[in-house]
DNA sequence: TTCAGATGTTACATTTTCGTCGCAAGACTG
DNA sequence: CAGTCTTGCGACGAAAATGTAACATCTGAA
């Protein structure tokens, strides 16, 4: 399986403060950072830098994001990348669907920075799915996503789905700390309405069954935050 | 696995994620793609890389697949290069014939991208007869996509239609997890209706007649998520 | 030490998912 | 045309997974 390039972003925001929240939060997150404060400078840098998603602030001087993302849409080779698009009030995003300007996804704010980071990887997997096929591993766990399996020590864990979910989460950003809220947005999914002590009793589960041959627990509970990897 | 270098596929396709998606599944099939999207570009690669196998969409800017076709296998050089051509609709295909650009196979979109991967496999085995005899194998279950044969511990399993694709399928990635959505397209094709629970009982037959002379069942069952061999 | 809030654990009713059977419609064969 | 094979799907019991409440335990601050 050969070893991807980072996935590159282009960042279109005009505020500067957001901007750099937001460039720092995708570095983080791994990504290669491309920023642009306009709309004609985005354009450009699409051509230049041939980003793999672009998050697009809808309000911009010169080029508004709308008409930045129609362009885009238009052209078939700038047609395949995903675009997000952050808009200031629900009611802009009815509007700009309206306008069929083509935006793959739609993130309101104030958003939370962890969706919108769950959802440029999802739609990156969705462009890209090369992304699969790697091994997450955290000292001696490992686990395959692509054949659904976790490992301790060579030996084979039996999880129910939401603990592999909830281990997958951890897993790809050992040593964060994750809320509860944050895992039930990107565990159970955005939606769904469960109490967030549920969280709590799968973790435990899930703990139970990491353990289940024994090993020392690598959940950390951060009390009043949440739970962490190591 | 073999020890020849992995075949080189030419992938010339114009729309990104099209060719995103191909040129992954491709590469995940073991091919070593090059990509193009435009017909110019294409000839240079036919000179620079020396595919093995050409797929070529109908549809292009500059240069047409139907012309680029028909260059090559003008040139001794390249005549020999298999080509498979993707055309937009079935009625294409028949014009496509009648200008006889001397593709050596069709596929109509939307096509199954099993189905495709299956072509190219069997275009490549006509060019290159030392991957000929691919054998699937998995544990002690083999099977030859070629003679449409499946056994299991030397002896012949009977299998229908659909279990023989679904084994394919499977086998073609052991260990992978397959949700029922992406049976349904790889097994029964992209556009296809039919319910996802058809899906269970189609393995479950497959499961029944893998083991109709005994042995365990092969087929693992992810809840949540899908099958997997293995 | 004491105490309140936060977290761990268990039990259980409910929901979801799965495996299998049977049947009717369609496809294919001879 | 008759007969066989294949297929899709509804139905139903079984098994797994889930969410929540209740209770036990722990942590940190005063």
């Amino acid at each position: 399986m050969a070893k991807t390039a980072p996935p590159r972003v282009l960042l279109v925001e005009d505020e500067p403060a957001q901007r750099a929240v937001l460039a720092y939060n995708l570095e983080a997150e791994g990504f290669d950072v491309i920023q642009a404060d306009n709309g004609e400078d985005a354009l450009l840098l699409v051509a230049e830098e041939a980003p793999d998603i672009i998050i697009l602030d809808w309000m911009m001087p010169k080029l508004s994001g709308i008409e930045v993302c129609r362009r885009l849409k238009m052209r078939p080779e700038t047609r395949g990348i995903p675009i997000i698009m952050l808009s200031a009030r629900a009611e802009e995003v009815d509007r700009i669907r309206g306008l069929e300007t083509g935006a793959d996804d739609y993130v309101v704010k104030p958003y939370s920075v962890l969706e919108l980071m769950a959802r440029a990887r999802a739609q990156l997997r969705r462009v890209r799915p090369s992304t699969a096929g790697v091994m997450l591993e955290y000292e001696d766990i490992r686990l395959d996503p692509e054949s659904h399996r976790a490992y301790r020590s060579e030996k084979v864990l039996k999880l129910g789905p939401t603990e592999f979910k909830l281990l997958v989460t951890l897993m790809e950003r050992p040593g964060r700390v994750f809320s509860r809220e944050q895992l039930l947005d990107l565990v159970w999914g955005r939606d769904i309405y469960v109490d967030t002590r549920t969280v709590d009793v799968h973790v435990g589960r899930l703990r139970k069954s990491l353990m289940q041959f024994g090993g020392t627990d690598p959940v950390r509970t951060v009390r009043g935050a949440g739970y962490a990897l190591g």
